[in-house]
DNA sequence: TGGTATAGCTTGAGACTTCAAGTAATCCAG
DNA sequence: CTGGATTACTTGAAGTCTCAAGCTATACCA
């Protein structure tokens, strides 16, 4: 008897009615809102709402500075995709690069003066947005109850530690 | 006295720590499920998640065909990103456009064999992905939880009906 | 009826992402 | 201490998305 856990070649468990509403709010809020603050932010910034989550990363970070790596994990982007993101931010004057003193092959991304003055010129901004669009709209009990499931969905989806591939590291 | 709505010239009520973990664990969970099933469907189907979902969409219309307009709005996105899926799904042979007869500036999208075939081929390792990212994660409460939650998200971030410009019809 | 505004959709350019392949430095088994 | 595997990051091309501008057809109104 086959485990259930490869459906693949079992007759699928299709969704319930529920569920389908609840995927279809999911993938309806998800790309609602990500438009949203990408627009916000673009009109505000001048970048998507990712390249802003990369300044803010760096701004918390300790000399202002991460190495790719780093960063790339912390964002849950490919480095791949980093590396264009840095090279844009970098044109911008908002991001340097800088070699890594204990590892040749490293690089560090650092914050910049300029870089560092968009957001904190533009943080408010985006706050007040995120508070609109997600946090006012909620109840306390809400929140906390999507703070939960976003982090078991995160964690599901994070590679396990011992040897299995690291989709950012692709 | 300032109405507290526009926070622009305020000082920033910032996020609360419990907010920011909120907030960061949303952000997480989303790209790694987009990223996630966007490979998922990438691998198996030949295209992205979202190009899948327009698919679907048609399959669930009447006579199998939408509105450009009205598949858009089904699917949160620009006409103009649209129209690019649309050609894109065209040269796979898995969509045709079709003049509508009642508006001659109107087009159809049709869901052609092909397309409807690809659907019934890959639906079930797709559900089968969403199950294992999301639903055989959660409670039902929490299933319940976020059902409602997405719904109201979406729903605030919906154009009002009356007055406010259309963003998929920008 | 005629003229202007609007709706429906497309297009092209530039920005962003992905994927596969490439370079260079470090690790490590023997 | 040496050569093959791995790690760190970059690159270029192809695909996708956004934005502004464009075209045609319909709607509205005087």
């Amino acid at each position: 008897m086959e485990p259930m856990t490869t459906a693949r070649t079992q007759a699928p468990r299709w969704l319930s009615d529920e569920e389908q509403r609840t995927w279809q709010a999911y993938l309806h809020a998800t790309t609602l809102l990500e438009d949203h603050l990408d627009r916000q932010l673009q009109r505000d910034a001048g970048m998507p709402h990712i390249y802003y989550g990369l300044l803010v990363q760096l701004s918390e970070a300790p000399r202002r500075r991460l190495r790719m790596t780093e960063l790339a994990m912390n964002a849950k982007i490919t480095r791949s995709r980093l590396s264009h993101a840095i090279a844009r931010l970098e044109k911008n004057g908002w991001v340097r690069r800088e070699d890594c003193p204990s590892d040749k092959r490293g690089q560090l991304a650092c914050l910049t003066d300029e870089g560092y003055e968009v957001l904190t010129r533009t943080a408010p901004g985006h706050v007040s947005a995120v508070r609109q669009a997600l946090f006012d709209r909620l109840s306390p009990e809400q929140q906390k109850s999507l703070g939960e499931i976003m982090r078991i969905v995160a964690e599901g989806l994070q590679p396990k530690e011992a040897g299995a591939d690291l989709p950012w590291l692709r």
